[in-house]
DNA sequence: GATGAATGAGTGTTCATTCAT
DNA sequence: CATGAATGAACACTCATTCAT
């Protein structure tokens, strides 16, 4: 049991080390010999729990997967419509933040490397929708929602998590950057829920 | 002039391989030699035109921004609101999908080379979110639109076309593939002006 | 300490080898694949020894000086003058004859690597005239030499050396190859200690 | 007529730019190229005047051979010995003055290239030697010089008129540089007639 | 004759991977 | 298990030389 549970941290030791270099340099510049300095291990001992360079990015693939799929459970139907969708634009800005350098690390493969393209796709993006538009139908059929395409409008809510994520993280001095978190989400719960049309004759926010 | 024209052609060639490859393969793995096989040409003929590899990426960096201006003059306020908002995403959807290569070239590397990550964020996306927020305040002030951030806004916008663009793309296996661009357009136009709440009182969709 | 030896052990290997592979074809002719293989071992090798092939140069050119400097150190105020000038004559000759693959492996580069030219005269030639000076004044001193400027006889000497030297071993059918190096250093001796003029009245020789 | 000289000074004009080139980069890492551009023509055009890069070294070879040669026939009979050796030590300097760019052009390669190598020492310094003997033998013939072996003394006073020159334009803060050529020739002839011995009895000087 | 764009063989160097210790 | 020296295939880039214009 100890034996296993070593093992099982120098592998974790091993990934993280392989997401920070990942992270700095992209996969490709990233060397092996970088990866066991910075865990502070000889590079062969990195072919004892891998078997070669790409299966690090797969298993790095692999522990985005399952934070993902983590994140995903988190059904508040008790909540009115707004706080909720607060609560999860909150849960997504966060899951960006905390796995910023996995993703970062992935960013640069997944465009060409077919596994990890599928991987990610399959595997993060349509569950994301998937389960979003389980969860949305529910709120559809009570009527605190109108009638929509799922496969529309949640990419459309995730794509726009991440760009402005990526905007904050990677340029710091843009306008997007400069906000707080809290005045963030207020205005894409606005955006997401009543759009920006003008109601003259509703103070939507006043509600 | 035909000799100016001729460099300006094989200057092109090599740039249209260059594309191709690095869309392909990724920066990184993307060699000179199929560059240049890929243009029918020897390697060294390519550092006639550009001093070594990362130049081309460069070059194809200036291409896309030069493009991305291109596109941003399409002011049209002649147009009611939601043709408005429509014909902009058609706009984009469309340059994403006509500089996809392009795109995918860049997107392998933008995350790790500094240079490149400023001159698209500097010369593209905060570009993009400017020309926008100056069109949508002036709608603002016709009162067409209601106030909102700009900031966040536009990059969310941005965002959601460019993750629907990518799964279409990338996953035609997706529900987001499946419809026309036309019943893209019309959900996402839907979306953006009047969110997702559902407005017992006013038949939005009867306009 | 007896990795550390090895590890010594492997760079005086590769010196070896780049010395033998530079004095026949010229540093910039020498190519590290040839290096490699005279030293037997794969070219990667040679990187985990020497930053890259100019390393190499600058390598065997320290390892000149190094000889040099040891070499230099031969003081002995006990022989009559014309013995001590007939020993340090023998050491010099001696000299390059030993560091032949050294000599000619720096002598194509010296002329166009400023690093490597400013090495060789400050640290080589001015040390081997300055020691000289020190050691010929205290003759002088002791009257057995006349006043001369160092900062030219030293130098005319070295260089009757080198030349000397270089014609013995680069032309060895030239008059000057078939003397034995006895007879050669006589007749520096007399050439540096009593000219070419005629005394008939003193048998010099004779002394 | 005009054809050929003009083809004659095209070919003039191009191995002007060869040794200004291999002057400054070594023979190696000179660039046809850039002899071209120096020469103010095409790459190209070089190779209708000459077969290859070699054949440049090879014409600046003939061409110092030619110059060398010319500058040997300085016989004066009609000198005292010093004043005679003082031309010639002049004569001499000069000559590598004169001709510096050419000799560090061909000094990159004369260690390597075995046909220069011979060229080398075959038409210009064994000439010199030659030359050098038959002269002085007339003077020891006429007892204004005692015997010696010209094919050690010649080498010699060649080898240190040329180490003197290096230093000199190589190292212009050694302090053999810092004498005007009229106290360097002083020195020299003094050296090479009377030695370093001191003669107490005779002020040779004043001879 | 003159050009200079094109060539492509050849180089220094990197780095994932192996394996004897 | 762990090491890290050694490997050698692969790559970006250079430049002497050619040849169509």
């Amino acid at each position: 049991m100890t034996e296993l549970q070593e093992a099982r941290d120098r592998r974790e030791q091993i990934l993280q080390a392989a997401v920070a270099v990942f992270a700095e340099r992209g996969y490709q510049r990233a060397t092996v010999k970088e990866i066991a300095a910075r865990a502070g291990i000889a590079p062969g001992t990195i072919y004892l729990y891998f078997r070669n360079k790409r299966e690090l990015l797969l298993a790095l693939a692999d522990a985005l997967i399952r934070r993902a799929a983590d994140a995903l459970l988190t059904f508040r139907s008790d909540l009115d419509v707004k706080s909720h969708l607060a609560l999860i634009l909150h849960d997504r800005l966060r899951f960006v933040r905390e796995n910023q350098g996995l993703l970062r690390a992935l960013a640069t493969e997944i465009w060409t490397d077919r596994e990890l393209t599928a991987q990610f796709f399959e595997q993060i993006i349509l569950p994301v929708i998937g389960t979003g538009s389980i969860y949305t139908q529910e709120r559809v059929a009570r009527s605190e929602l109108r009638p929509f395409r799922a496969e529309v409008v949640l990419p459309a809510v995730v794509g726009g998590i991440l760009l402005i994520s990526v905007l904050r993280l990677m340029a710091p001095d843009s306008p997007a950057a400069a906000l707080s978190e809290e005045e963030l989400v207020e205005e894409l719960a606005r955006l997401y829920l009543h759009g920006l049309c003008s109601h003259p004759e509703e103070e939507w926010d006043a509600r």
